[in-house]
Order: structure tokens, then sequence, then C-alpha cells
DNA sequence: TGTACATCAGTGAACGCGCGTTCACTGATGTAC
DNA sequence: TGTACATCAGTGAACGCGCGTTCACTGATGTAC
């Protein structure tokens, strides 16, 4: 063997990881291989000896970066004070940062419209991303009476991807801030324990 | 003059009502000037007697479809009986039908992550009539203790397109139908007067 | 009423461009002796 | 330790294709006489 056994398969994740954040921020349509080969510092003919297909670099990706920002969401309540661990989720999901660097972000606002039109392989594999992104946040939700736990982790995940989706395609600041102010509330009212009574101007019960 | 003066103006409607289903149903960045044009009944090389560019198309695309959709969704609820209008809207836009039909339906989940990476002119146009969307269906919001009637608007609207992109997303129908039941339970308990208690066997109060 | 005409909505060939993919090659690498 | 070699990760020219856009044209139309 002329090279290190590693040597190749580090490639293939630099490639990866180099893909992820440009299809986040440009849309896979919008970024080609050589984008993609360039970012990773290769050239674009050696991209076939890494990924069958440009579908398959988008398959890998969305997996990939789906696992990722469930991960960011668990570190980011895993770094909360007990009991806040929810707050803190829906805080960095629904914050200015994660509408204006979807490059570091969830793939659900920033390609699911996109990856709806992909080939099966693709739309599979963001689909697998989204069930282990929700086996990962379902725990952290409260027991509500009468409610099941992954319904919730349903209507909680794809309420705040909605509301990025929106807040990223208004153009008027002050809207885009209005959306994520308002979910923010109401997905708190609605989720976080000790946040469901109405007192607007948060005074402590 | 050697038509008659509506003529053209009719054609340009013409090109205008192919380019939203398609746009919806394909995305923008798969639906070309020439199938547009040949789902009108033209050819390619007229367009641009009627548009400026394809992005000018796609502006009024988006414009049209926002306002052909909340139009759909107020009939909806002016169809239903009395104090059941929200019910009918929420029920409408978390159909299986919706999520299975995009040309038809609403362009916020079809095109609303595409449209960010769009030329300013594109974004504000959907942004415009997004904000025209809100004002349709706020009015159709309960009054509630320490919230607000356009807050309300916004979270319901994102949480509802949010669920349809996910819903469209998933390559698994049963997790497919699970995300639309999810939301339109939780939305209906969150926003419809009279399904706020904890009934999951929906018995009367 | 009938005909010649000016208009302009619509046609279709052509353009330059960037894309995904292929392939003959090159040159850095670890190995064998 | 030093050198010749076999391997194969990576290079870059080339391909066919579809796109948005342009433009010289054509032919259906309402008007003028």
């Amino acid at each position: 063997m002329r090279y290190a056994k590693e040597h190749k398969e580090r490639t293939r994740r630099r490639i990866l990881e180099a893909a992820g954040p440009a299809f986040r921020e440009q849309g896979v349509a919008g970024v080609g291989i050589g984008e993609v080969m360039g970012r990773a510092g290769l050239t674009h003919g050696g991209f076939y000896a890494h990924f069958d297909s440009k579908d398959d670099l988008v398959a890998a990706a969305c997996a990939e970066g789906l696992a990722e920002s469930a991960e960011k969401l668990l570190s980011a309540a895993a770094g909360a004070p007990p009991g806040a661990g929810l707050r803190a989720v829906i805080d960095a999901y629904l914050s200015r940062r994660h509408r204006d660097t979807p490059a570091d972000g969830c793939p659900m606002p920033a390609l699911a419209g996109e990856v709806t039109r992909q080939p099966p392989a693709v739309r599979h594999a963001f689909a697998g991303g989204l069930e282990g992104y929700l086996d990962r946040l379902a725990p952290l939700l409260p027991d509500r009476p009468g409610a099941d736990r992954v319904d919730d982790a349903l209507v909680l995940v794809a309420g705040m991807a909605g509301a990025v989706l929106l807040a990223r395609v208004v153009d008027d600041p002050a809207l885009s801030d209005r959306i994520l102010d308002a979910a923010r509330d109401f997905y708190g009212r609605a989720f976080v324990p000790g946040e469901e009574t109405d007192r607007p101007d948060g005074s402590p019960p």
C-alpha cells in the first residue's frame, strides 16, 4: 500500500465537511462539484474516487448535517443549568445567529424543500437523519398529560424549522426578528415546564 | 392597434399561471423558461415580451401564489360552519391533499428555502406576499389573553409550513402522516377555541 | 364590402456558459532489495 | 542507508447537455382607404 490506509478516508471526510456548509448556504443546485472540491483544497476530477455521484455526496451531507445539528442542540442542552435544557435548545434554534449562518445550521430549513425533489436515495438519507434527530430531541421534552412525547418533538422541530425558514426568506429585519421572537415565546409556553402560564411581563408566579 | 388591448395581458397571465404550479412542484431551478412557455402553449422565444427575466417571473409567481393560497384558506374558512373557520383552515393546510399536491398549494413549504437564495427583488416579492398572507389570516385567530394576534398568526403559519415541509421530505408514509396529524392536533389545541382542554379521546367536556 | 398595409405577438435558430461526468496522465508515496 | 519500482490519489482537458437570453423573422390581426 502506497498511502497510509486512513489517507483516502480522511480526504473523503474533508470533501464531505466542505460540502455540508456549502449546500446549506447556497443550496444543492447552487454548489457544483468544482466548488466543493475547491473548498476541500482539491480539483474537481478527483471527486469520483470518493463518491459515486453528486447525489451520493448530497445524501451523505444531509445525514451528516442532521446528525451534527442534533448533536449541537444536545450539547447546548447539556451546557445549560439543570432543568433549562429544553429552553436552551429552543433559544439556540430560534436565535438570530442560527438564522444568519445557515452554513453552520440545521439542514431542515436550509435544504428540506430542495431535497423533496431529489432522487429517492437522497430523500431517504434525509429522512433517516430526521428520525435520528427526533430520537435525540424527544427525551428533552417533558411528559404532558394526554400528549405523546414523539408527537411533541415532531411539532416542535417542524415549528422551529418553519420559523427559521420564514425568518430567512423575509427581507424586513423587524418582521424576521419578530418571527423568531414569537416562536421562541410560544414554544417555550407550550413545552417548557414553568413557562405555561400567561405572564406576558415575565414576572414570577 | 393590431390586437385587442387585453390580448397581451391575457397571455402574460397565462404564462404566470403556468409558472406558479410548475415552480411549486419542481422548484425554481427545476423549471426552465421553455417548460413554462410550453405549459402556456407557447414557445420559449416569446417569453421576454412579457417578463424582463426569469427572476421577474419568479417574483411575480411568488406574489401571485401566496395571494392565491391565502384566498383558498379564507374560502375554506368561509365555507365552514360558524365558529369552525380556523379549524377548517388548519385542516386544509395540514391535509394529505395539500402535502401531496404542492402545485396547487402554498408557496412557503414549496419555495421559501430556494427563494432565500434568490435575488433581492424575488425575496422582496415573497416577503410582501407573506405579509398579505398574515394580514388575511390573523383575523381568524381568537383573542388569547396576553398574546398578540399577529404573533399567533406568525407562529401558526410558520408551524404549519414547517410541518408540510417535513411531511413532504420524509419518505416513510406513516411518519409523514404522523407529522401532519400531530400538528393538526397541536395547533387546534393551541389556537382553536373549545379545543384547549386535554381530552385525548375527543369526548365533550 | 373588399383589399393593401402597418403592426407586433409569437417563432425558432443561435449564443455563451456552467454543470456533472469521464479519462488518460502524473507524481508523491511506502516497499523491496 | 540508498535506489528502483509499483501503486493509486489526485490532476486537468474534454465531453455532452440544458440553461437563460438574444435576435432576425413571420404571419395573424385590426385599420385605412
